[in-house]
DNA sequence: GCTGAGCGT
């Protein structure tokens, strides 16, 4: 399962994301959508889960919770748009 | 060094 994580404090990294969403069950990947040009966080991210009952309760436990002092919210995600680089 | 909706280099 995809999950979107938004509103997400620009100092948070991968793994603070990820450690948030291993608490609920196992994560295969996390991400942090980092600018192209400045490498900075653009405030959201995906984690991905394995198990989809896991990754509906990490998404319950942690939508509209606080994450790095920044309240975030968790959804699944959209299908991954078209390779255009 | 900075910002704050929303879906990925």
């Amino acid at each position: 399962m995809n999950i979107f994580v938004a509103k997400l404090n620009f100092k948070t990294r991968k793994e603070d994301l990820q450690a948030a969403f291993e608490q609920f069950g196992e994560v295969s990947s996390a991400k942090i959508v980092l600018d192209r040009d400045t490498k900075r966080s653009k405030g959201f991210g995906f984690v991905e889960m394995p198990n989809d009952n896991e990754a509906l309760q990490a998404i319950a436990a942690l939508n509209e919770k606080e994450l790095d002092g920044r309240v975030i919210v968790v959804k699944p995600a959209n299908p991954k748009p078209a390779n255009n680089y």
